[in-house]
DNA sequence: AAAGAGATGTTAACACTGACAACATAAATC
DNA sequence: GATTTATGTTGTCAGTGTTAACATCTCTTT
């Protein structure tokens, strides 16, 4: 219709072609390279600049991965269904943080406890992507089964780790889940604490040699009388 | 010069005179009753019937308490001031919970025990609260200092109760601040779970049980040989 | 290869929000 | 009583999530 829209789509639309050029040596979905993924590091870059995860904007998204504001739209149904992506893709890299921590330590106990340590570990690395994990995620929900899938495997590990530790006659014996969900409160309680600015360690070494301690106070006890 | 609006504007303030009114007897702070303290109380109960603290707005917590748009920046800077102030309520409500968890138990033990139940207890009765309280909470920014004494006293509550048990012998000997943090994080990591709805435990009653259990392990460790 | 179908992107619009400036009015002070 | 100050209102701006209507690219079908 209008001469001068023809000209001014394409020049709207070359660094798109550009960044469908770019990832279409790896995987193209569809139609101009894969932008579900390009929107999803466009959210984790966004995210990790500014320091607040609910102040996402899926326009500035958009904007910054080089389309309209309703593309996302074709892809996620709405904003929550973005960041549940970004939750899911958190919680497979929490897994392997903990598998790494088990692996770490010979003896079942000091597994447990580095799996503990490599939970931590992963909270400060990715604090952007820790806080949106515990935003979204809502087990209860059971519209999206892949990040419910995806925290259940993370769980999984520690549950796991106690229960091999069991087996070693290591730790109490008894239904390894319950133990599972004491040990995930006090690290889950520890990242919130140390990403939200709550506790005053300022450098990953401070934290992570706090992380130690209270995975082994958990282990001993405060209690006296050992 | 609108004889209309005149008559209108008569109507519209009418129900923020029927609340000055009912508030006048106790403390009337200024002009129509006080605002702030009615804006406070708005925000708590549109929180406590969305779930999501995030979502609330400024604009609604006018509406519902009767004033315009603009009313609530006469009392605060932002929407994140009147967030705080709400915070700075839930902390001394916290300590309360954590004072009556303390007094609630006979030997430093049990009553420093009692004190981390008694912070899951107040986290399940104030969800709303409590989300509040932690996701706006920045200690660092010295701007609300008000926010800042209300947390750390209850903070304070948790060091005394170590401090006592560790004077009678009953807790391992050290600065008491770490093994309040660890504490801290274990009842805050709880507490974050089960608000979230990330621990399948439906009722009041499930939950004080598990934070038993949970601050009973930490007391004694996880560790076999006692 | 031509053509229709379906997936993917764009523009435009709606209702909503936080925030501010300009104006109006009640209260407090002199 | 007049002036200043605190408080509340209207109007406006930029920004957001979301949807509808339209355009375009890709893929399958013939």
């Amino acid at each position: 219709m209008l001469s001068a829209s023809t000209s001014n789509d394409k020049i709207f639309l070359s660094p798109l072609y550009d960044h469908a050029m770019a990832k279409s040596d790896r995987e193209a979905s569809y139609h101009h390279g894969d932008l579900r993924q390009a929107l999803i590091e466009g959210a984790l870059t966004l995210i990790n600049e500014k320091k607040d995860g609910r102040t996402l904007s899926l326009r500035e998204v958009a904007r910054r991965v080089g389309v309209s504001n309703a593309a996302p739209y074709r892809h996620f149904a709405d904003k929550d269904e973005l960041l549940a992506a970004l939750a899911e893709k958190g919680f497979r890299m929490l897994t392997a943080f903990l598998r790494a921590g088990v692996a770490s330590a010979d003896d079942p106990l000091h597994s447990l406890q580095a799996s503990g340590v490599g939970y931590v570990k992963f909270a400060i690395a990715h604090p952007s992507y820790y806080r949106v994990m515990f935003s979204v995620f809502q087990p209860d929900e059971a519209a999206c089964t892949e990040l419910d899938e995806a925290g259940q495997e993370a769980f999984s590990v520690l549950v796991d780790a106690i229960a091999i530790a069991q087996a070693a006659g290591k730790v109490k014996p008894g239904d390894p889940q319950p133990l599972a969900w004491v040990a995930w409160s006090l690290v889950h309680g520890l990242a919130m604490l140390v990403i939200e600015r709550q506790l005053p360690l300022m450098d990953e070494a401070s934290v992570v040699a706090f992380a130690e301690l209270a995975t082994q106070l958990l282990m001993e006890g405060l209690h006296t009388q050992e």
